[in-house]
Parts: structure tokens; C-alpha cells; sequence
DNA sequence: TCTTGACCTAGAGGCGACTCTAGTTCCTAG
DNA sequence: CTAGGAACTAGAGTCGCCTCTAGGTCAAGA
């Protein structure tokens, strides 16, 4: 099943642009071929792969380091080591990234927990109680 | 007990141009007012409110809207449901952000895993078992 | 035949958040 | 008296990541 530039915008939720802009940067594992007029045709791996891509970019992975990921994955079998490097390294990255949101997550509920109380002590200041 | 930009720099981990940066972008409660030749003198105060700006940047509330909130702020008494409103919006995107963030985490352990297993199944080949 | 709409390329533009430069001023220590 | 170092201003530059533009091709439907 073959797959145009627009559908996979639909699936990935990427915009065409931001799809072509990918591919100039190495983002796919395994070159897009051209069908007639040289429209690209994607399949559902290309479809999968991108999902993943999107998930470490979510996760704040910068687009050169999913390069040099997937230019690894492209080489073939053989730097397995390689590959689950980058992994590791980025999953260290996005255990700091949660830890630091869960302090900036615990200190804006401490405010607003705040904010609440003194709003209901208003309140209840208005009724008379 | 004043405290020069450099100092702020230091205690805050911001650098002399960010904190300059922040204060032409209104991101400072009181303003900061001026020592002999024009030097800027903050308050521990100062500090105290920067670094919760940092933790409100560093979850990623954009410096505009930290402005509305300094400018509420500013303002003193009588918005409180207006700043509020700004935390409990800003805490949702939060929560949002960490379980996308658990969700490509939960992705990256998965390939780690599968990664790992690989690798060992080839070590062990490698001596004969 | 004409129009519409999806696609193509190369390259420019935009945005957010800093970061740095250039040219000064001022204080302190040698 | 001079050299350093920290501060000042306004404004330009940078970086990452797209996003958009201009100008074009192509196929299908009215």
C-alpha cells in the first residue's frame, strides 16, 4: 500500500512541508521513491518510522541526532551498540526533563492550591461567614 | 541586602544578558531600581521571583505570558482569579507535556530493551553458547 | 478547454528566546 | 595615571525548527 505526501500529513499529523523538510534532512530511513511526476510515495513503514521520529523530537530530541540515528539504522545490521547509545543518552535526557517538570509541577500546584484558598477566604468573607 | 546583576547572574544561573533580556520583556514584579551609574541593584525578592520564572520558562509558559502574570502581579490586589486562572491553564499544559513525555519515555524503554536483548544474544553467540 | 487541487523545487521568512557586539562609563587596585 | 573588570545601552545576530512563497507540472472533472 502506497501512501501520498498529503495522506501521511493526515496519519502523522505532520504538515507536508514539515514532511519534505524531514526528508531533506536524512529523517527517513529508507529513501522516499518517486511515482509518476515525481510525487513522492511513502508506505506505512516510512508512516511508522516517522511516528517514532516524532516521538523523540517530542521528547526534545534535536533533528540532527535523529539523523545520526537513522543514518545508523540506514547502514544496516552491525552498530547495534551505536544505536542503543543515542537511545540510552536520550533516555537519560528525558528522565531529567521529567524530574525538572515535576518540580515546576509541584511549585505552580503549591500556588495554586494558594490562590484557591485565598479566593475562598474572599468568598466566604462576602457571604458574611 | 542589594545585590549586583552579576550576583543575581550567579544565584540564578541566568546569565547578565537573559536577566536584562527579562527585565526589558517586564518579567520583573517590582521594578528594578538603579544604584550609582545607573546600575541595576535587585533584592533578594528580585531573585525569588526570577527563579520562579524560571521554573514557569522552564516548563515551558512562554515569556509573554509570564508577562501577563508579572503584570497582574504588579498590579497588587484584586486579579487573584485571573492569576489563577493562568496556573491551573499553564498546570494543564504541564500535565499534558509529562504524559506525552511518559509516553515517548515508555517507547524509548521498550527499543532500549529490545536493543539490550539483541546485543546480549549476539555476546553469547560470540563465546559459543 | 479551463479550472482546481495536490504535488514539485529551491530558497526565503518567521518565531521564540536568547546571546553577543560595539562603544561607553565608572570604580578600584597597582 | 592607568589598566581591569563589571556594568551600561541599543540593536544586531544566532539557533533550532519549521513554514511559507514563487513559480511550475500534472491529472481529473465541469
Amino acid at each position: 500500500m502506497s501512501l501520498s505526501i498529503g495522506q501521511v500529513a493526515e496519519r502523522t499529523g505532520l504538515s507536508v512541508h514539515a514532511l519534505r523538510f524531514y526528508e531533506k534532512e536524512g529523517i527517513l530511513a529508507n529513501q522516499v521513491h518517486r511515482g509518476p511526476g515525481g510525487r513522492r510515495v511513502y508506505t506505512q513503514q516510512d508512516v511508522d518510522w516517522l511516528r517514532m521520529c516524532i516521538m523523540l523530537r517530542m521528547s526534545g530530541m534535536p533533528v540532527p541526532e535523529i539523523r545520526r540515528y537513522t543514518e545508523l539504522v540506514r547502514q544496516g545490521d552491525g552498530n547495534e551498540l551505536q544505536r542503543l547509545d543515542i537511545l540510552k543518552e536520550h533516555q537519560e535526557r528525558v528522565r531529567q526533563q521529567m524530574a525538572q517538570l515535576q518540580e515546576c509541577m509541584d511549585l505552580i500546584t503549591y500556588k495554586v492550591g494558594k490562590y484557591e484558598d485565598y479566593i475562598n477566604s474572599i468568598a466566604s468573607k462576602a457571604v458574611g461567614q
